[in-house]
DNA sequence: GCATTAACAGCCG
DNA sequence: CGGCTGTTAATGC
């Protein structure tokens, strides 16, 4: 079983869980080990385990009519998802793609269900995470329709650095301009060439593997 | 036209 | 050295 403080450090909601809930937790959680590029879970098969990542960087994918590759989501340090298929019991609507080397906790499903019965803690941070998710959705939405890529580009970026999604995330940001594409729905060299706007600006700083977001309410509201 | 792919040199750890 | 970055030229939708 994992040590309490290991769940204490992968875990950021089960602090305000009272001594016997953070004990169901404990007991719930998981930790496995995926490679760059591998597939955590696939569309339309159950994965019955809400989804924590430790380390590493996960995207959240669904295929276009067409067969084209759409991400919807990054996933990094510190965040939680795939509470909507566990509290459904649903198959997965997407697909969990490792963008690199990253390791995530899985907590299983009769945990999760017994935390949402029985402890008010969890349960708000659910609510809490779910309504945060709505504006997600909402921003998913106009994001694809938006054509110009700096906006894009900003639009991930953003939704990566929500601080309610992504607890001990700070202004800065390890991720590579691939990577960043890969979330984007773009390719590298225009993907750096957003990046390049971001910066003149000064919404961002670019560094060597990483971002520091100066404005983060620019970069949420950007559209042009 | 704009974006993607491929390819390169330069740079960082 | 290996991986990331900035850029360009060729190619494709």
């Amino acid at each position: 079983m994992m040590d309490p403080e290991r769940v204490l450090e992968i875990a950021n909601w089960s602090h305000q869980l009272t001594p016997d809930e953070f004990e169901r937790a404990r007991a719930g959680l998981n930790e496995r080990a995926f490679p760059q590029g591998s597939t955590i879970c696939e569309e339309g098969h159950a994965f019955d385990a809400w989804i924590g990542v430790v380390d590493g960087l996960v995207k959240l994918r669904s295929l276009s009519a067409d067969g084209k590759d759409v991400s919807l989501s990054g996933i990094h340090a510190g965040g939680w998802f795939g509470e909507g298929t566990v509290l459904k019991g649903e198959k997965r609507q997407y697909d969990v793609v490792a963008v690199r080397d990253t390791t995530v906790a899985l907590l299983d499903r009769d945990t999760f269900m017994w935390l949402f019965e029985n402890s008010a803690a969890f349960s708000r941070f659910l609510v809490r995470q779910l309504n945060e998710r709505v504006g997600f959705f909402i921003g998913l939405v106009e994001n694809g329709r938006m054509l110009d890529p700096t906006a894009r580009v900003a639009r991930a970026l953003a939704s990566m650095m929500n601080p309610v999604l992504f607890p001990d995330v700070g202004h800065h940001l390890m991720i590579t301009q691939e990577e960043i594409g890969l979330l984007a729905g773009l390719s590298r060299p225009i993907a750096n060439q957003a990046l390049k706007k971001l910066e003149q600006s000064e919404i961002l700083r670019w560094e060597y593997g990483g971002v520091t977001v100066l404005d983060l309410e620019a970069l949420q509201t950007y559209d042009r």
